[in-house]
DNA sequence: GCACTGTTTGACTGGTCAATCAATAAATCT
DNA sequence: AGATTTATTGATTGACCAGTCAAACAGTGC
């Protein structure tokens, strides 16, 4: 049948890819276009504008890390576990990844020019605090959700680290850092 | 004598000021020298080309920010309070203002094709992780490096999530966070 | 073979912007 | 006062880029 669907995600792919290779929001729709191996017009007629094509890659990062998500609390029982693979779930190949913190990143920036790219950002961040809070509650009580923000932002500054310094040193997996932030809060407790 | 400094430091808080404004790297030369009261044609020939014009922009917050830290270390004598110090005034007045934290997240972006801003940002980096550990030392022993990384990230975070959530939502101090955080690791300790 | 629909592109446009330059005004020096 | 350096600008250039458009192309149904 169609090949929009097809276009789209090579689009989608390369607009990811462009930004982690040029790592800014200035990257042009032609070398997005060329990387995808189509006409800069094409990218126009799908996506209507630069902007829209931005946001749609990155609705295309939250959907791949919702997912992610929520496959690791399906199979999670107690509330620890639920954090775990929320936790982890962040650091996975699939979202720590070079080029996927740096589309992470320029969203921040789309975000203060773009009323959408704002709004989707509180998505992310509600779902995010959302999910720590709920399983935080049983095991920290009313502290969950001052934990949880802090998680949250621990989370988020990691990234901001790894834009440009990337995962080589070592000891250094990011998600075992938010699990000891994690460990210590608890155990730290009243 | 020469009005150079005067004219430099202008144009310097008109591109922090316009950087929070506009909230992007993609904001013009022009722009920034209207808004400074000049010509565009005067902050090229003092900053050669707008990379530079950026960085120093960048050096001068580095600059106020280290004076800041060193002042509030000054006056602190148990590591505590050190510690204490040193998170603060990384939240104080002048550092954690809109228009700073915006020029703080293109900075990050312009570390990507700058290698003089990515130096600057190891420069950062460094300090704040060598004051952190120093401090730290004495409490937490060998625990100190780790600790302070995850310190480091949560500021770092805290500041990306104030971008575009100001400071409003009443009990957000972010230093509190920092600090109870703080806490929580120290008590934590085996 | 023809009409129709979706796909894809090359060429074009209007605008923007970094950077340059030649020229003027003001200060500084001798 | 004359010479020299510094400050400052308006005008211009050359490149680049988002977005448009009309036309070519391919498939599908009749």
């Amino acid at each position: 049948m169609t090949a929009q669907p097809e276009r789209k995600a090579q689009l989608i792919d390369a607009t990811i890819q462009e930004l982690g290779a040029t790592g800014s929001l200035s990257v042009t729709v032609g070398q997005i276009a060329r990387r995808a191996g189509v006409s800069s017009a094409l990218a126009f007629h799908y996506f209507g504008d630069k902007d829209r094509l931005f946001l749609a890659a990155m609705r295309h990062i939250l959907a791949v890390y919702g997912a992610e998500v929520r496959a690791a609390l399906k199979e999670a029982d107690s509330p620890r576990a639920r954090l775990d693979g929320t936790i982890r779930a962040s650091f996975s190949e699939t979202s720590f990844r070079h080029d996927v913190i740096a589309a992470w990143l320029n969203f921040y920036v789309l975000a203060h020019r773009s009323d959408e790219a704002r709004r989707l950002l509180g998505v992310y961040h509600r779902r995010l605090h959302a999910n720590l809070v709920h399983d935080l509650r049983p095991l920290a009580g009313p502290r969950a959700p001052e934990i949880a923000r802090r998680l949250a932002a621990l989370i988020d500054g990691l990234y901001l680290r790894f834009v440009h310094f990337p995962r080589d040193e070592a000891e250094d997996s990011a998600s075992a850092h938010v699990l000891a932030a994690l460990d210590a809060e608890l155990k730290a407790l009243p």
